[in-house]
DNA sequence: ATCCTCCCCTAC
DNA sequence: TAAGGTAGGGGAGGAT
């Protein structure tokens, strides 16, 4: 980028910011997207990395370790070259390229880089439309404009908007060491695609004169907004998804295929038109909470103590951007009746019917309303009226649209003045109060026991429970939203009267228009003051996104979910085992040993002893298949289902194990944990209402123990061991969760009428081969290995 | 003819 | 389509 002058940008603005006279094919935009954000951010601490196949993973255990389920969260060019691709497992990702690394997210790092980038683009375009932290639609015209009859007078051929990009990212790239890629054309469709070819590290400008040739060899897939099922409509409607056949097509039948407004949009893409505007400010419409994991209610008074703490939630969310609303949905998941009672993911809400029910939502005085109360009224009420059985109810979800400033609301309706009091919830509610960590921390070293020598290093791939994963992608799907409001703040407050960045609402005429109209040359001169030094106002709204951006893991989660499943929650677990010394030396567990175990494997430990002292023998099964419904059952510490999930197979029980497996002749050979992980899961769920056949349990073990003992240079057998009796303590759980621990100093644990003999043999069998896996890891690495 | 509701689809 | 969460847009068909 030499000496041009690009940087010297005039403060002339003769052109209005916004409203391009429609006649337009003149607008220049740009579509500005990080290459592999995560990766190349997380890269700048590491760059002997550079080059190399690295991806970052959502992890899954709250120790942050990422294990061989989590999902890839961004990859970079030279793992895509082996086939990963962001959203597969770290296994598929490590079968692929078995020397893939691994690093951690840095969300410090992501936010600021994310800043740095929405400033340099705040700084050079007219309008700006946020998609996600790292990617975003810019309008550049006037500035291309201006370089263009520049560049003519100095006769340069040059194409001045590639210049410009060049010079963005040039910009980015100082400032962050990383790649953006910038995508030139004249609307958003076609600087979409054009990014496209830009990737990775450049820009292309897509220019009229290629887009017919730029569009033929393409799928409608690749276009924004024409998804897998639209995809299946071209295909079976209209015979073909390639754009150069789609173009054949008159209007009509794409029309008739895909409906009005889709048909019409293709057939316009399809000859690179497009005149969507950018949108830098949208007012919300709706304000929602929905939970469709790990509902399993007992009765109506669960669901409506549930409900209700929804709609606190949704209040919550009400107040933060100040909005009430006048209509409420309501969505319920409810078990598809030909789907297992338990569905193959744990907790998950399995094959289900969806249902959605709407009405007005009435506050007092007929007005608009976030108040918890009628929220969850109504939603309650909503709820009843399907008549649903609370045990068939997986996923449940609370709605408001039709929303309204709140400020506005309040007022009465003649206008009486509202004192403009950023409202006490906003400030209060959702910040301080938040509840104390529901989750448990792992010992920060956990997974970072790389410390030592320990050799015992197959980084203990945490899979407590399919925890709410750190990163949780709507965290990042409510970044652009938040990015916008904080653009729009700034560019109201620059453009206008110190007055409207007061004003609370995005009003119905919101935007230039209603404020003072010297939007541009404000903005231009003030290059430098992006970010100015008194910051007050927008740096509260750039916490806001840093907060969102910050990682959960520490104190929580996912605070409002944690709390939202606490009115379930059971009284605190100790934190450690009850008992005595004397019981422990009589169960023949050393105390010392035992009290330096995490609790779950005192409780493990606990019990296993105890059965074995107390039977002498695992219990066999009644052949009677009756069902022991726990009465009583232990809360994993991570997460709380709201009620254990009866055991109630349904289909007649081939009880083998082996049986499960694919190939059948081969015996067994898995490949892959997933595999043996798929075997265990149908053993258990096939034969979970009689104890395990000893043959079952000893094959299994026989394969654990091989799979530890043949840990070498790579840990892969170790972990995969770990992965399938983590993933067996999870079946057991969600089965026979009562029976994991009994709790001595209860009368009622001890009851024999209350206790599910069944699944303490599953458990009696689940601790032996841990022992024999222990036993292994002792031998060979001198520890045990933690399942936790 | 237009609006509303109940969905489904898409993106992130 | 592993599963989950939030929001916006559109289609179909009935309501107004």
């Amino acid at each position: 980028m030499r000496g041009n002058a690009l940087v010297m940008r005039l403060p002339t603005s003769k052109w209005k910011g916004k409203g391009k006279a429609a006649g337009d094919e003149e607008r220049v935009i740009m579509h500005c997207d990080f290459d592999c954000f995560f990766v190349s951010a997380g890269l700048v601490s590491r760059p002997e990395l550079k080059g190399k196949p690295v991806i970052v993973c959502h992890s899954q255990g709250s120790t942050g370790g990422a294990s061989s389920t989590s999902e890839i969260a961004s990859s970079s060019y030279e793992a895509r070259k082996f086939g990963i691709k962001n959203g597969m497992s770290l296994q598929q990702a490590r079968q692929l390229c078995p020397q893939v690394i691994t690093i951690p997210y840095e969300f410090e790092r992501y936010k600021e880089f994310s800043l740095v980038f929405y400033t340099v683009l705040m700084k050079h375009a007219d309008d700006l439309q946020s998609v996600s932290v790292d990617e975003a639609l810019i309008d550049v015209t006037n500035t291309v404009n201006e370089l263009r009859s520049q560049a003519q007078s100095r006769g340069s051929t040059q194409d001045p908007a590639k210049d410009f990009a060049e010079m963005i990212r040039a910009e980015v790239r100082k400032a962050t060491t990383c790649e953006i890629s910038i995508g030139i054309s004249h609307n958003i469709l076609l600087a979409r695609l054009a990014t496209r070819r830009a990737k990775p590290g450049g820009s292309y400008h897509l220019t009229p004169p290629e887009i017919p040739a730029f569009l033929a060899p393409l799928d409608i897939s690749d276009l924004h907004g024409f998804g897998w099922s639209t995809k299946q409509k071209a295909q079976e409607k209209l015979g073909t998804t390639n754009l150069s056949e789609l173009t054949k097509k008159s209007k009509g039948v794409l029309i008739e295929a895909l409906g009005k407004a889709t048909g019409e949009t293709l057939y316009n893409a399809l000859r690179g038109v497009d005149d969507k505007k950018l949108e830098s400010d949208k007012p919300r419409k709706s304000v929602s909470c929905e939970i469709n994991y790990g509902i399993r209610f007992e009765n109506n008074e669960q669901a409506e103590a549930f409900i209700r703490q929804m709609a606190t939630e949704v209040k919550k969310r009400l107040d933060a951007i100040d909005m009430v609303g006048r209509s409420i949905t309501l969505k319920i998941m409810k078990r598809d009746p030909t789907a297992p009672v338990e569905p193959p993911k744990f907790l998950g809400h399995g094959a289900c019917d969806l249902f959605n029910k709407q009405s007005p939502l009435i506050g007092p005085g007929g007005r608009a309303t976030s108040d918890d109360e009628v929220i969850g009224d109504q939603a309650w009420r909503l709820l009843k009226s399907f008549k649903f059985d609370p045990k068939e109810l997986r996923g449940i979800g609370i709605q408001v649209q039709k929303l309204e400033s709140s400020s506005a609301a309040t007022t009465a309706p003649a206008g009486q003045a509202v004192l403009a009091f950023r409202t006490k919830a906003s400030v209060g509610s959702s910040k301080d109060v938040m509840p104390p960590p529901e989750i448990r921390i792992q010992p920060p070293s956990n997974n970072a026991a790389v410390t030592s020598g320990d050799p015992v290093k197959p980084s203990n791939p945490t899979f407590d429970l399919p925890s709410f994963s750190q990163v949780d992608k709507s965290v990042l799907a409510a970044l652009p939203r938040d990015i916008r409001e904080e653009l729009e703040s700034e560019y109201k407050r620059r453009s206008a009267s110190p007055f409207t960045s007061a004003a609370p609402g995005p009003g119905p005429g919101r935007g230039p228009s209603m404020g003072p109209p010297p939007v541009p040359a404000n903005r231009r001169s003030t290059t430098s003051n992006i970010f100015p030094a008194k910051p007050a106002g927008r740096m509260s709204n750039i916490q806001r996104i840093a907060q969102q951006l910050r990682p959960r893991s520490r104190s929580s989660l996912s605070p409002n979910k944690s709390s939202l499943y606490a009115w379930a929650r059971k009284p605190e677990k100790p934190k450690h085992v009850k008992i005595s010394l004397s019981k422990l030396r009589e169960l023949k567990l050393d105390p010392e040993v035992f009290f330096a175990l995490p609790i779950k494997v005192q409780r493990e430990q606990l019990t296993r002893a105890r059965i074995l002292q107390e039977k002498g023998y695992i219990p066999e099964p009644p052949k009677e298949r009756k069902i022991l419904k726990p009465k009583k059952f232990v809360l994993p510490p991570d997460f709380v289902p709201y009620i254990a999930p009866k055991p109630k197979a349904r289909h007649p029980p081939p009880p083998f194990l082996r049986q499960q497996g694919k190939t059948k002749g081969e015996k067994l050979y898995f490949t892959e944990t997933d595999d043996v992980q798929r075997v265990v899961e149908s053993w258990v769920d096939v034969c979970h209402r009689w104890a395990p056949r000893d043959k079952d349990v000893e094959f299994l073990q026989k394969y654990i123990v091989q799979c530890a003992d043949r840990a070498r240079a790579t840990d892969v057998g170790v972990e995969r061991a770990i992965a399938v009796m983590q993933w067996w303590r999870i079946l057991l759980r969600r089965l026979f969760a009562a029976s994991e621990v009994l709790d001595e100093d209860d009368p009622e644990d001890m009851a024999l009428s209350q206790r599910n003999l069944i699944g303490e043999a599953w458990w009696a069998a689940f601790y032996q081969v841990k022992e024999e896996m222990d036993a292994i890891s002792r031998k060979r690495f001198g520890g045990v290995l933690s399942l936790n």
